[in-house]
DNA sequence: TATGAATGAGGTTTCATTCAT
DNA sequence: AATGAATGAAACCTCATTCAT
């Protein structure tokens, strides 16, 4: 519909009105982030996550049309996004696949380790045997894709001559598994008030966790010690 | 079901009745366990669980006063148990730290990730903010004293020069973490029906990741590769 | 979309805004004649009725105060229009009465029983006790005008002797309730995707109904088979 | 598990509030059906009924699990049982067809059309395309064999040749349809308090009906007077 | 001691209506 | 005159807990 252009060829959405509206999803994932992270999915009633983002019950029915989907907008809007960053890093990457590695797994910490994103990991462990659909959801849209993720950069090093032969699936969960570990405990016990004793910042944690996976935690020179099976 | 006359052949609390009515609690408090583990706290209905242990709503609050009571007893009960066993293990232990470490993990292994115990795990994840006191509980009774245990192996293993010089406590994160959250997932996304295209089984990753932790994940010989801090 | 130039080109309110501004309300009522016909009155939502006639939700509110002010405007319009119609036929008519009314029902038929129209009796069944008003404006200005016509039929019959003597009022609801019934039950019943075993046309209903009244209504010569009442 | 018989083999429920549970059911149908019947399926919640029958809104779903599952209880209850009957009393039947029919007829106006049961057929004129359900239900459990019944009551007349060869479906249209007719105006437009000038009772149209339907419908000799098709 | 009928607060979702633009 | 974002009152159904028997 060719119309002589008024001033410019955008919609000008330029009232306050227009601005509230194009600022509500995100308001409103915003609060529904942080409630799920706090009480968890079930728990947070969809009252709540309204009225934290300055509105009311019906205008959140607005945006996201149950409480399940606004869920995985929070999910795709925290985590899914990410993903597509490490896919894109894995192209364009020149280095080694170690340095590659290492760079991912800081990466992921400082964003989803130490913000609110992390806590949906935990929530979904929390809620995955009442919600199987979000299950199947998250399963798909984040850890199917990281886990590919990771293990192409494991596939290639060894392709490479630069990592050993080892399972590439196994060796993601290896390399996640601390990390997870400490996000889970950080949004749950850790956040229940507990002190700790055994206290090391996670930062210790996942630099020892990469010095080890690379170097291997036997002092050397030896003759290699095969992992032992149960006797 | 043939069973012993009526009344006699006893001491003192003895009748059919008797017995059955002082195994009351702990039958709730099994049906409960499994029925926690399998759908959390909050969707656990009371009801379901007087039916598993095969009495009547009621009875259930002739014993325990709410759910959240029940809750509470349900954790105490299953960790209680799990306390005492394992540091001698330790004492008596004569071969190498790494020796100690493989059977450590492959008897928890063993004993947790395959059983209702490990959802114990779960449930403490997953309900440690609703019940801050049980998680500290956990916190003393399980967590701390298993993280001295591991950690004990290493500081003994550097010690005696079979280990190189690393953070204890962190260590004993990069070594659990993995278990840890195989177990986990194996209770909730992993329960929930969901099919993973990276599958490898619990354990292909935990002799992985013995092997990783002992011996390193770069090809040898070479110049050591330090773990990079995040530029 | 090409509009005139902004002003002129007008004797009074003649410019397509006009034209659009004064169809409005005819629109408007179309729009929610059919929804009500289908749907019913509680669950046709007024967004819906201004989406079908083209503009929003707010708009609708412009020119019905509310929707049982729309509900009645739509009854209304829709029935006065049947109102004037009908009665001059019986002035008019030479042959026999038998024929008038043959005639009368078969277009009757023709004009409710298929079309959108005859989806109005059903409103009025639906939501007669929710609007009493607009039962009694129903009553007085469809349903006794019309039991008045056919009664006349019927007594003019019955005055010549082609008729035998039965009661008029009670003839008329005879005549009338199979094709009634029959208007009702496809637009609900017959309406909501139920297949029917014991499936005839209405045509075939309505024709079997006039061949079996005039049997029994015209006077001939024959054995009387008299009504019997409850045993 | 064969037990020495206590008292009686029976459960014996005498107390006050076993009588109570037993008659639950029925004060709830009651209960169910004369609103139902005055608001409607949809209009009417699920806390009046429970209220009106003296009970809370948990209780309701203690007998029945869902406001549907209510209303065909309800329909069962009123309905689906008197089918039955009349087929029972085709089997034993030993007078002639028309001696039947109008039995049956006239039972049924006595059973259905004085009755609060009659409304039944009103809410599911009104509700039938809202709840495809229902309508599918009801025109399983009540329609359907209704019309096969009376539909076998004429076939029988037209095998003994006591009836002409008609259509047998449409004949049981052309029976029911003024009866129906009557309930369903009795219970919405007659139920508004709108005054009819045009009165007969339903006896007198239920009597007509009959000897009309019987004058065209019996194998007698005469002169054809053959229905007309529209000019 | 044991039962299970009864309660009623609580959470998600829908939709008629308003009003700032 | 027209829009459509926002509101908030309902309504269904669940389930922890009580208490008469």
């Amino acid at each position: 519909m060719p119309r002589a252009p008024a001033k410019t060829d955008s919609p000008a959405p330029s009232s306050a009105r227009q601005r509230r509206k194009e600022a509500r999803p995100q308001e409103l994932l915003e609060a529904a982030l942080s409630l799920f992270v706090e009480k968890g999915f079930a728990a947070t009633r969809s009252e709540e996550v309204a009225a934290k983002a300055g509105v009311s019950k019906g205008t959140l029915y607005l945006y996201f049309p149950s409480k399940e989907e606004l869920f995985k907008a929070v999910v795709r809007e925290a985590l899914a996004s990410k993903i597509a960053e490490g896919n894109s890093e894995l192209a364009k990457h020149q280095g080694s696949m170690a340095d590659l590695l290492t760079w991912m797994l800081w990466t992921w910490w400082e964003r989803l380790g130490l913000t609110p994103a992390g806590g949906i990991h935990k929530i979904m462990m929390s809620e995955a045997r009442n919600f199987p659909e979000l299950a199947a959801f998250y399963n798909d849209e984040v850890i199917e894709p990281s886990c590919e993720l990771l293990a192409e950069v494991v596939r290639r090093g060894i392709a490479s001559g630069e990592f050993r032969e080892v399972d590439p699936d196994a060796a993601v969960m290896v390399l996640i598994g601390p990390m997870l570990h400490l996000v889970l405990h950080e949004h749950s016990i850790g956040a229940a008030g507990v002190t700790h004793d055994h206290k090391c910042t996670p930062e210790q944690v996942l630099s020892l966790q990469l010095e080890l996976m690379f170097e291997g935690l036997l002092n050397r020179p030896r003759n290699p010690a095969p992992a032992r099976s149960p006797a």
